[in-house]
DNA sequence: TGTACATCAGTGAACGCGCGTTCACTGATGTAC
DNA sequence: TGTACATCAGTGAACGCGCGTTCACTGATGTAC
């Protein structure tokens, strides 16, 4: 899985993986894989688990140690931005393998995002925030919201590794798009009243 | 070219597919593939150019034909989704290879989404929209949009033909991030003053 | 403590196959005089 | 109107290569008694 990973650090496709590049990169023998994986899906689909995986279990720990629910956002961000520097390769296998060429890996990463999303709006649901908003639209809200923290994740991959202005300045930009879409939400008023529960 | 898209419609990647392949699928001699292109890469960048042309052309003629400044976003997004069904195919090979497995590709997409977004600031700024937006923030909010509209694109790969339900839904869902997107674009008020021009 | 057996990641040879690319060619169409 | 030549999309044989997958194997490690 490290390996796979490695192989597309520097902008290939999974889908244009080979069997035999792949194990090339881990050292071993292309018959080995077969020790481990199916196929090449069932290695993608285990890097979605795994990110997936982490990622809630990350949330989870965030959650338990409470919130501020005064610069909710900023906090968010810099958990975010923590866990794209951490795992920043399975990010961007995430990313970008959204619309990738395997109908397999799309569903499951589809899957885990708007779990993903789902969980985000519970959780403003409970800090009662934006419940201004129908669920429906924070549905909405919140899977905008997760598909461009992807979209800003995936931009990454062409930023040469020693540019940290760049960087800044992508960061910033993310930010400032995701201000946006909540002072958006903020003042949303929605038809339908907010779901009392 | 047209054989590529065909061959994408079921989901595949475009790095996946083989030179052989796409001439077989056009109904031709592998070697005669060179009599028009040097290698995959240019044909790539051939689609890219062809869809970025069409859609600037769409565009210049919707602005001809003025618009009533009132009703801004419905206008546009009955254009764009007209344009989507009308290019179905251009637009997805431009939504998913965004991060595909092609750096040229992708590099000459970005650069076609960012004049994208550059002429939608301008035209917002001629109409006298969002007039209170710094330009980069306008930037910033038109590069959110056009994102939004790509994924929005990008959705539709998996959706069955025979499901105009479940097409009108995101639609739906579609037309709603954006009106939150605009309509936290409204009420921002930024730092610096918009720039008088 | 010692022996017998199970488990399992990794090995290496072999297979048939489709790939990208080369080459010299054909034959239709357009152009010059 | 007729002839000679240029252009150019498409052809078909051939090449060497890396691919995914099969098979019987090795050898280290863990487990039962």
């Amino acid at each position: 899985m490290e390996a796979a990973l490695r192989l597309m650090s520097t902008g290939r496709s999974y889908t244009s993986l080979g069997l035999r590049e792949i194990t090339r990169e881990a050292g071993v023998v292309p018959t080995s894989f077969y020790r481990h994986f199916l196929d090449l899906d069932e290695l993608g689909l285990a890097l979605v688990e795994e990110t997936g995986l982490t990622l809630r279990r990350l949330l989870r720990e965030a959650r338990r140690e409470g919130v501020p629910p005064i610069r909710i956002i900023e906090h968010s961000v810099r958990i975010y931005r923590q866990f794209v520097r951490d795992h920043r390769l399975h990010v961007l296998f995430m990313a970008s393998e959204r619309w990738g060429g395997s109908p397999l890996i799309r569903r499951s990463i589809r899957y885990e995002t708007r779990h993903f999303a789902s969980e985000m709006a519970q959780d403003l649901r409970e800090l009662g925030l934006l419940s201004n908003l129908s669920m429906p639209t924070l549905q909405s809200v919140c899977g905008l919201v997760v598909n461009t923290m992807l979209n800003a994740a995936s931009d990454f991959i062409d930023v040469p590794e020693g540019q940290p202005d760049v960087d800044e300045e992508m960061t910033e930009d993310f930010v400032r798009q995701l201000r946006v879409i909540f002072l958006g939400a903020t003042v949303w008023k929605d038809k339908a009243a907010a779901s009392p529960r």
